[in-house]
DNA sequence: ACATTTTTCGTGTGCGCACACACAAAGGTA
DNA sequence: TACCTTTGTGTGTGCGCACACGAAAAATGT
């Protein structure tokens, strides 16, 4: 590893002066500036950041504000070990992370929540805009502290975020809808699940549902797609008389699409004979989700890759705080296939920081 | 943030005696080793992680053992990226990585590769290894000199190696005949193309075969799988001749699975017609492949990520070297499905660290 | 020419820990 | 008693960097 001392020693001048260079602290003759700037990029020299951090005394700290997890909806524990493994590769670096975490249905607890994460005066800050008007009251305040903030997951156009890291969810649905024409032999006779809470708050839903359709349309395969709106999935009275009633009506129905991570709740109120004929396609691998795959209910799952997610995020805000440099502001995760077969090699980090 | 000083200072003895209990060095009287115990947890003392890393500096280093790339095969060349992206991750640990890559097709370069290799001693070598008979020569000398190693992507039974970093591939093969079935519209009229040197030197090839025709075994699905030995891939006439040869005696066939890297030959080889009726499923993301893909000659391509191989391989060795703990002793990487859709959302790190 | 300001640069110290080394006291052997 | 071994403990150095301090060199003023 090459040291500050080794770029002073080739350049003939003192650490200091390097340091100087090294960290814009002006009172460098042009000249030597000059030179020494060529020869820490010959060397592609970047600072130890342990010695640094060390030096410094833990100046940066990140806070997250994500959703909470719960038993029923599983989703959000992957980001969270995501988050907690990136903390572990960082902390190194003197940076500490702070994960705070609100109910994903109330605006309220978004808002508190946020309350509470600033007052510990952050370097930097994750944060899932899950409620887009609560999210500009966040933001104006972020941006009055002068504090950087990332989004995580969900993407909100119109914000100074200085990146997103999720999936590019038309892409995403653009896929599934090519897996479910697959997958029910090539026919198109489709039913797309959608929740009233899918509808107004989450556009990657939406964007989903477009790539599906477009999946179609951009390939000229004749097909006859329907929506079918449920207002709370949660209900499963609601869910399985409204989905039984549908499918009474369109026998001829192929595949069912959840463009949610709810695609469970679907499979519990189907009718076993229904479960074998239609193929269905939904998003993210919870380990409900998973257990759909594993007994044939569930044909593909796409998975988000949540806990990269997490742990991206910690990466490049660090490397941001370290280097003041963002490697990509837009970093689209790969749209991961997941089958009965190959998913238990996906599982590997997901749920393994947070056996408690 | 409270000190080793500090501990020293309340107990009454020096810094290093305070170190010798952290760390069980032993040499201490039970008394005051209860007595500085106390404290500590009285304090709820842990090192900082930071000055512990700084100044442990181990001076460790890790040899790797590829194959080269050259333009025709640019497969290594990912794991050559991870590696050096790995290498960036630990180099503050002191960990130093030196690559080492021999001619894939020539088992003299694979020993005398290894033989620079090992006057370098290294603390740990991540190999893979490619030839059978001289990989005994080689393990052999490593476990003389008690150098610990780690195969990568190739796995070969009976050795003591400490780990194994890919993909299993039989699930993989598995995995490529449900793509198969799936996209030829569920018929199952199939050639499986081998070369030569598929047959004698890698066994995940028979194994990714062997799981192709298990996933219509094991499904009860009717099939007609035949196989095709082409003696030389590269030689594109006789490529040409034999495959076009068996497709005209055998018009109904629906599918070409290439159980190795070079898929991209075969669609080289084929016509234009039979590209387009034939679904193409095959291995591996290099920059020909992906072409293929992106082009639809290839339906689906199922990757190894070669790239977190390497990847995943120093982060595992370093842990090892640091903690003298391994997480997993046989490191599956996720099947990766890919599709003309999702693939670019895959690149983002394979190349990028070698630009030049 | 000299004094004074400004620019440019080198030196020294400490961050908290790991580890090699030195060294004293206590115990054992002939 | 003289000598050696074992046990227990303190000291010193370096990891690579950030930053304060001070000093030399150059520029400016009189």
């Amino acid at each position: 590893m090459i040291t500050i001392k080794d770029i002073a020693k080739e350049a003939g001048v003192s650490e200091g002066t390097v340091d100087r260079v090294l960290h814009n602290r002006g009172g460098v003759s042009k000249k030597t500036e000059a030179k020494i700037k060529t020869i820490l990029d010959n060397h592609n020299f970047t600072v130890n950041p342990i010695a640094s951090a060390l030096a410094m005394k833990n100046k940066y700290s990140i806070a997250a504000l994500i959703p909470e997890y719960n038993d029923s909806d599983l989703f959000w524990k992957a980001p969270y070990s995501g988050i907690i493994k990136g903390t572990e590769d960082v902390k190194t670096f003197g940076i500490k992370v702070n994960i705070f975490t609100f109910s994903q249905n109330t605006p309220n607890s978004y808002i508190n929540t946020f309350n509470d994460l600033l007052d510990t005066k952050p370097s930097a800050v994750i944060m899932v805009p899950n409620f887009s008007e609560e999210t500009e009251q966040i933001v104006s305040q972020l941006e009055a502290s002068d504090i950087q903030y990332l989004f995580l997951n969900i993407n909100i156009e119109g914000f100074n975020n200085i990146a997103f890291v999720g999936q590019d969810a038309y892409m995403a649905g653009y896929i599934a809808g090519k897996l479910m024409y697959l997958s029910s032999n090539k026919t198109a006779e489709f039913l797309i699940i959608q929740t009233r809470y899918n509808i107004t708050k989450n556009n990657a839903i939406s964007d989903r549902i477009r790539g599906f359709n477009d999946y179609f349309l951009k390939n000229n395969i004749q097909s006859d797609i329907n929506t079918l709106k449920i207002e709370n999935l949660n209900d499963s009275l609601e869910t399985k008389e409204k989905i039984n009633d549908y499918l009474v009506k369109h026998p001829e129905t192929k595949g069912l699409f959840v463009p949610s991570s709810r695609i469970h709740v679907v499979v519990a109120s189907l009718e076993k004979r229904d479960l074998q004929d239609i193929e269905l396609v939904g998003f993210d691998n919870t380990p409900q989700n998973i257990s759909c795959l594993l007994n044939d209910s569930v044909s593909f799952l796409i998975s988000q890759k949540p806990f990269d997610q997490g742990y991206e995020s910690i990466r490049l805000l660090s490397d941001y705080l370290l280097k003041n440099e963002i490697q990509s502001n837009m970093l689209y995760l790969p749209i991961d296939i997941l089958t009965k077969e190959n998913v238990r090699y996906n599982e590997r980090n997901e749920f393994m920081y947070l056996d408690t």
